[in-house]
DNA sequence: TCCCGATGTCTACAACTGTAGACTTATCTG
DNA sequence: CAGATAAGTCTACAGTTGTAGACATCGGGA
């Protein structure tokens, strides 16, 4: 923000123009920004900074700061799998996957992030709400089956969402404080409880 | 924004000089303001206006805009109680409470909601941070007790808070668009096993 | 009655935002 | 070795933001 560093990645200086290498710096950086920023806390030139180019490049690449947020929520839900292990062990191996994500030391900044510091703006929303049906959605009802099985696959969204929340962001002291794995194993007994096809009646 | 519309009040036009309701005036203005579009999503000249008074008066009353915001942030914890029911009941209460608040046709938007737009600033996270820890948390601990309460009662909050941003924010559909009976029964079925002292081991 | 202090407004400024058009420079093709 | 075209930069602008200082106005006490 004030220093005047030139560039901020220390292998290449300057990159040859390459219009794809380009653009796919600038999108990451994109997806950096607006999860530790927040789409209104994060300006274009200091995106354009952070690839190494200047503010207008983006809008020649992109078109507009709301369609680089597009692509970055995009590309920042692509990769990542909000479950991990399967059948029995699904609940296990979530739970310690969100604890471990989600420790304070941890400087992975996940979708939730993004979308978290982004709900404000409501052209945001909208984008974000888009993508979040298209993907963990879609992932989430793959794996989960039986009565319920999209309130619950939501409901495993909402925990998890709600320990980011709480654990990453806001630094709450009983979840940030205590061994990891008293939290997981809390976690998990709930997890359990929505895995399970029918669990209420 | 743009249009020349004197007052918005359209009881009293011109409120008689008092300091104290001009100051609460302004504060319950910047409530609804920063849970609306969060901390960065609304100006000083927004609130004043919707306050019926001048931006600069925000000023002399509170100093700056963060000081606002840590009052607002207050008043809006303050007389908010996060969990329902005592006991046996407190699951299924708290339960069908959270179902009820984040209803997509409710129009009553709570502390999570200002919570979560505001996240992004980090000013505005020091203060919030301060704020659940000192409202939300201590109430949960008076209701819990026995093994890992602390964890528990932050999970609770995770959970309410993960459901809030799905449903309300969000929109997801299996949340927002199945009875409401289903989903608050799921949700007291981990209530459930949250307010169990020994859950794990 | 007069006047002083509290209450509120007006003008202004410096910083920042996203974006548009004109400009420069490198890279590849002939 | 040119020249054309893609790749990238510079300057600028209109808008908004939070805040500071000077100014106006209402209300009550002598």
């Amino acid at each position: 923000m004030s220093d005047a560093a030139p560039q901020d990645t220390p292998g290449p200086p300057k990159r040859r123009r390459d219009a794809s290498a380009t653009r796919q710096a600038i999108l990451s950086a994109a997806v950096a920004a607006f999860t530790r920023y927040g789409y209104d806390g994060v300006g274009v030139r200091d995106i354009a900074q952070s690839a190494g180019v200047t503010a207008m490049l983006i809008n020649r690449y992109f078109g507009s700061k709301e369609q680089l947020f597009a692509e970055a929520v995009d590309a920042a839900f692509a990769p990542r799998t909000v479950i991990a292990g399967t059948g029995a062990a699904l609940a296990g191996e979530t739970a310690r996957t969100l604890v471990a994500r989600t420790a304070p030391e941890a400087e992975e900044l996940g979708p939730f992030l993004l979308m978290l510091r982004s709900a404000a703006n409501p052209r945001a929303a909208q984008i974000m709400r888009e993508a979040i049906t298209r993907h963990a959605g879609r992932h989430l009802n793959e794996e989960l089956s039986g009565a319920g099985a999209g309130i619950r696959a939501e409901l495993m969204l909402s925990l998890q969402a709600g320990v980011w929340l709480l654990r990453s962001v806001l630094g709450t002291p009983a979840l940030s404080e205590g061994p990891p794995e008293d939290l997981a194993q809390h976690i998990e007994a709930l997890f359990q409880v929505l895995v399970t096809p029918c669990a209420a009646e």
